[in-house]
DNA sequence: CGGCATACG
DNA sequence: CGTA
DNA sequence: GCCG
């Protein structure tokens, strides 16, 4: 997080008594992060060549503003730990190209989270369905001794980190990071200065833009970016209404990319529409990456399934320019240097009859089980 | 033992 | 093959 | 890996 709102926040909780470190010892016992994924920081935190791990709790914000209003360290539930443990096995199985395995711990992780009530014991968990032996012995493990061996020896694996390296550039997923890896290369350095590797578009923006993208964008950055779709489609068609939609809708603080949802009331007014947004984005000078979607949407032949039918509207995958000076709040102190961040950014426009169902689509969950119960 | 979402570029 |  |  940033360095103000990390003295800001450190101030807060040595004036409540807590004990912040600014550097990492044997001593800590609690990480707080707030845009860093919980396994990217394990991740770190192995190579920082620790003593005792299973005794560091990395917790996100919610556990911070908890304990101080608590006036202390709330009790960390196993429960976290268990679906991280999960998680991290569900991600080394998808680079690996294990569809079944990662899967089954996916569903596994999703279904401890889903629960109402905290997980305290083994005894709270028996009997929940896609949870099977191997899970089970996970989830023992971590109850017994703090963590799981089998997770440790995946956050260990050189081609673990090598292949979430890899798949961590937009436009590279596992089967190119494989490639990749067999040919004997560790680090993005490698793959960049390496002539004889030929990126797609995808992947040379992927690696242009790769410091901008990798950073959580703000909700501050999305407004900013809220306002400029605005005033863009507002000037295409002044009927138009932009949604900021996905993860900031339901209140979220950071994101890894912004969607926005276009309507326009009336039916087959939405012909166009992107393209028109896009074109005054591209002499704007803002566009840095497109990938444009047609739409095939056809409710002749999809009567009553509209959630499948919301994949099938026009969208967009948009990389844009964002000024700083636009972000409120953001001061621009360098005056050399790059006055802009990269943002992904993606516009979906659907005919004004299903614009209902695609907002609910594009503000719920991504996990394809929870739509169906919507539905 | 097969299935695990799906469509687009 | 990679994205959502 | 888990389910049917």
């Amino acid at each position: 997080m940033g360095k103000t709102r990390r003295n800001f926040l450190a101030g807060l909780a040595r004036s409540k008594g807590f004990c912040v470190e600014n550097t990492l010892s044997s001593n800590v016992t609690h990480i707080v992060a707030e845009d860093n994924p919980a396994d990217e920081l394990w991740l770190w935190l192995q190579k920082q060549g620790i003593a005792d791990l299973d005794k560091i709790n990395v917790l996100d914000i919610s556990w911070f503003t908890q304990s101080m209003s608590a006036g202390r360290p709330i009790p960390v539930e196993v429960q976290h730990r268990i679906e991280d443990a999960l998680e991290v096995l569900a991600e080394n199985y998808e680079l690996i190209e294990s569809v079944g395995p990662c899967l089954g711990f996916k569903k596994a992780a999703s279904v401890l989270k889903s629960l109402p009530v905290p997980v305290r014991s083994i005894r709270d968990v028996e009997g929940l369905p896609c949870l099977g032996p191997e899970t089970m012995a996970v989830i023992e493990d971590i109850f017994e001794f703090g963590s799981s061996s089998k997770v440790e020896d995946v956050l260990k694996d050189e081609r673990y980190q090598t292949l979430k390296i890899f798949t961590s550039v937009f436009g590279v997923g596992p089967k190119t990071a494989e490639k990749w890896y067999r040919q004997g290369l560790r680090n993005l350095t490698q793959i960049v200065s390496d002539s004889t590797i030929h990126l797609n578009n995808m992947q040379k923006a992927g690696f242009q833009y790769y410091d901008d993208i990798s950073k959580p964008v703000s909700k501050a950055e999305a407004e900013a970016l809220s306002r400029i779709i605005v005033e863009i489609a507002g000037c295409v068609n002044p009927e138009v209404t932009v949604t900021l939609t996905g993860g900031f809708r339901r209140g979220k603080e950071f994101g890894h990319d912004v969607d926005f949802l276009l309507h326009v009331p009336g039916p087959g007014k939405e012909d166009g529409l992107l393209p028109a947004v896009i074109d005054r984005l591209r002499s704007q000078g803002v566009l840095l990456y497109l990938d444009f979607q047609e739409s095939t949407f056809d409710i002749s032949k999809l009567p009553s399934c509209r959630f499948e039918a919301m994949d099938h509207f026009q969208k967009c995958f948009l990389i844009l320019k964002l000024k700083k000076e636009q972000v409120v709040g953001q001061q621009v102190e360098q005056r050399c240097g790059k006055d802009w961040k990269a943002v992904r950014v993606d516009l979906v426009a659907p005919p004004a009859e299903c614009y209902p169902f695609a907002l609910l689509g594009w503000s719920g969950s991504t996990v394809r089980d929870e739509r169906s119960c919507i539905k």
